[in-house]
DNA sequence: TAAGATAAGAGGGACAT
DNA sequence: ATGTCAGTCTTATCTTA
């Protein structure tokens, strides 16, 4: 069950033997064999722009920039210009010519006009950013944008910070899409507190009546194994050893990443991978002591004994 | 040096007042 | 609206193997 939403890529560039995986949930790519992740994958969908045969090169329209959710006045503006010329590049009479300049001002001032297109052009330079520091898609970004619009419109961004709105908005998107990248990332790389990243969140999720599925955390294991470069064996082991936690019910109310960074520091533990809970906790932007208290309490549901360092099998 | 234990504190949800 | 309570997670420190 667990790998076939994954599609077949090509040979791992490390160890040449497994094939690249992607792992449509999070956009990873990753070596089936040893675990190698080349990148996270960005989807650009950007407009075509070249043309393979005549017809094409013909067909070809020239539209200007592509229109985004993400940009503040989507793409579509337009500028007078300063030549004060008609369209058939006479110049223009006088009259018209003031007429043009008073124009000219109002245009210009009215590309910023509304505070809340102010408001857009600081979000959406933000979102830009953080497009690159998360490694985030265009779909991610295009979600992002949508909901902060949304939030806007509804003026939940009327005294709250922007940055603070914008990073709710992206963790929100990333949800969303299931793209797993937790309150912390985003709120370290915008530079905001958790906590607040965290308020604006839920304030969202209460007014936009929006629902989030609960973080599945077999979709965090992927990429806290990738993180910590952990083998393919004990990911396959530890999702195991989820599936039976969340069927005895010890699930409920924690931390998705904690469980996952358990499950997988318990299948290193008996694989005898030798990988320490700092690493994974590392990896997985959880502390020690989570793992430690999940994995106790993973080892004591299930009843799973692990090897000591003897080699002997003892029951914990 | 890694792992385990313990305690204090923060933040938020549920519930009652 | 405000306070209390149980539960979770984090930070910090100490002990153990």
């Amino acid at each position: 069950m667990v790998f076939q939403d994954y599609d077949i890529d090509r040979r791992c560039a490390r160890c040449g033997k497994g094939a690249m995986v992607t792992d449509s949930s999070t956009g990873e790519r990753f070596c089936g064999e040893c675990g190698f992740v080349i990148n996270e994958r960005i989807d650009d969908s950007g407009p075509e722009r070249r043309a393979f045969s005549k017809e094409e090169h013909e067909d070809r329209t020239r539209t200007g920039g592509p229109s985004s959710l993400a940009i503040h006045d989507m793409g579509l503006a337009t500028i007078i210009g300063h030549d004060d010329r008609d369209a058939t590049g006479k110049p223009l009479s006088a009259s018209m010519k003031s007429t043009i300049k008073r124009l000219r001002t109002w245009d210009s001032r009215s590309q910023v006009q509304a505070s809340q297109e102010r408001n857009f052009r600081q979000a959406f330079g933000d979102l830009g950013r953080m497009k690159d520091k998360l490694a985030l898609s265009d779909s991610v970004v295009e979600k992002t944008a949508y909901i902060y619009r949304k939030a806007a419109e509804k003026n939940l961004a009327r005294g709250r910070s922007i940055s603070g709105m914008m990073a709710a908005s992206i963790y929100l998107a990333c949800r969303d899409t299931g793209t797993p990248r937790t309150l912390n990332d985003v709120a370290r790389q915008i530079n905001i507190k958790r906590k607040d990243v965290s308020r604006c969140y839920r304030l969202l999720l209460k007014e936009l009546d929006l629902t989030m599925p609960v973080v599945d955390p077999i979709k965090c294991m992927s990429r806290i194994s990738s993180q910590a470069k952990l083998s393919e064996k004990v990911k396959r082991y530890a999702l195991t050893i989820l599936e039976d936690a969340s069927t005895m019910e010890i699930t409920a109310g924690k931390d998705p990443m904690g469980l996952a960074a358990a499950a997988l520091y318990l299948s290193c533990v008996i694989n005898k991978e030798g990988v320490t809970q700092k690493v994974i906790a590392m990896a997985a932007g959880v502390t020690e002591v989570t793992i430690r208290n999940r994995y106790k309490g993973l080892r004591e549901l299930l009843d799973i004994k692990v090897p000591t360092k003897t080699g002997v099998m003892q029951i914990q």
